[in-house]
DNA sequence: TCTGGGGTCCTAGGACCC
DNA sequence: TCTGGGGTCCTAGGACCC
């Protein structure tokens, strides 16, 4: 009975995925490589993987995060090119902008993919299917790039049906074959499946989506718990559950901002280190205060030699956004962690416990901390008209580590927002 | 094969409080 | 002295996604 509560119009969703983004993009600055066998992430010999490959690449086996010397011998002839992460978002937000102008209830799910709700839309864009090609068709018109379209009436749906269209095709699901369509997928195919819980899965005979439609619930629960009941509702096509329940366009505040880098030799030299560290507290700095975010938690990312990875996090009594605060915290741990001598491979500092303005005591602000305030987004502009290595605050980047005399820029005691109250 | 960089969410244990 | 349990915060690690 419980189910004649339930509103019973099914939503209509549309997930539109943008087919080979990063290569489709580089195209448009390079025409030449149309057409070729192409490699989206680095050059040949360097260590990082494939950020993304054009079809022709893919015929050898190359996909994403694949490493890029094992993209090489693969497919040797194709061409390498570095990532430009700029242009991608520029192009994003173009794609944004048709979307916008085609729904209003639109919400940018990454750099290359969106989710559009489109019930009651049938007057305005005519039925389902008619109105996804209108929009595929703008697409290409305003941005000059191919995408694929999922139709169906969840999150889930759409998604895995904008996979199963491409490239560059629709797919529209009709509301009540669900279960028909995910059966004969693999596992795999459900968002949320991964490498280990597919292994899990084949452990118990469970390769299609079918098989695991016909486990009981309470078996799936009892193994997977939480995420084991989500799964059952999944291979259904509902959106069982966390994220994929949400309303389409539901701004979603940022939790986490974060940098790394791993270097192109493991390095184990302390100076090198700590420049790497204060790089990267810069940059969070920065995107904090773009942001107008304060963290209280502060996090060392410390990934050695042999891939072996720690984290290590403090949580301090107030919320900052300062480059200066930032590093002091991260380099401390880093002190506290690494052992010296041993080979770093990668450093990366994050910053969560994100406050908004809100969060902040701004009564106590002297002008101390405005000057600092003001210093820094000077830097900022600087950076961004000479780039990233123009600025260096105190500390700089070789070598030289004079203690800051530790000022604390803030000039204020533990005053804001203490931990318990 | 030799493994990027940016995120989200979940789990589990310990501290601490009531 | 032995023994509770719930709630929240914090930390560390891991799976997963693009």
């Amino acid at each position: 009975m419980a189910a004649a509560l339930q509103p019973v119009f099914p939503r209509t969703i549309f997930h539109v995925d943008m087919d080979a983004f990063f290569v489709s993009v580089e195209e448009l600055y390079d025409p030449s490589l149309k057409g070729k066998a192409v490699v989206v992430g680095g050059q040949r010999d360097e260590r990082g993987v494939v950020s993304a490959a054009s079809y022709e690449a893919r015929k050898f086996g190359v996909h994403s995060a694949l490493p890029l010397r094992t993209a090489a011998k693969l497919c040797p002839h194709a061409t390498f090119v570095d990532g430009h992460p700029e242009r991608y978002r520029e192009w994003s937000e173009k794609v944004f902008k048709v979307l916008q102008a085609f729904s209003p209830q639109v919400e940018m799910a990454s750099i290359d993919e969106a989710y559009l709700d489109m019930t009651g839309t049938a007057r305005l864009h005519g039925p389902p299917l008619l109105a996804a090609h209108k929009l595929h068709r703008r697409m290409k018109d305003e941005t000059c790039l191919n995408c694929s379209i999922g139709i169906g009436s969840s999150r889930l749906i759409a998604k895995v049906s904008s996979a199963q269209a491409k490239p560059n095709g629709v797919l529209w699901i009709v509301p009540g074959e669900e279960s028909k369509f995910l059966a004969p997928l693999d596992v795999r195919e459900i968002p949320g499946v991964g490498k280990v819980m597919e292994s899990h899965l084949h452990k118990l005979g469970i390769k299609k989506v079918g098989d695991l439609a016909r486990l009981e619930e309470s078996e799936l629960e009892e193994r997977f718990g939480k995420w084991g009941l989500a799964l059952a509702g999944k291979a259904r096509g509902e959106d069982a559950g966390g994220w994929f329940d949400s309303e389409v366009g539901a701004d979603t505040e940022a939790k986490s901002i974060s940098h790394e880098h791993t270097y192109n030799e493991d390095t184990a030299d302390p100076s090198q280190l700590e420049a790497t560290l204060m790089r990267l507290s810069e940059m969070v700095g920065r995107r904090l205060r773009e942001a107008n975010f304060y963290a209280r938690t502060l996090q060392l990312k410390l990934r050695y030699k042999d891939f072996t990875t720690i984290t290590r996090a403090h949580t301090l009594p107030a919320s900052t956004q300062l480059d200066g605060e930032i590093f002091e915290q991260v380099r401390a741990l880093f002190r506290k962690n690494w052992k010296p001598g041993r080979q770093v491979r990668l450093l990366g500092v994050q910053a969560s416990s994100l406050e908004g303005e809100a969060g902040q005591i701004n009564l106590l602000e002297g002008g101390r901390q405005q000057r600092w305030k003001d210093a820094l987004a000077t830097a900022d502009r600087l950076r961004d008209k000479f780039g990233e290595a123009s600025v260096k605050l105190a500390g700089g980047m070789n070598g030289t580590f004079r203690e800051r005399t530790h000022e604390n820029p803030a000039g204020l005691p533990g005053n804001r927002k203490t931990k318990r109250e």
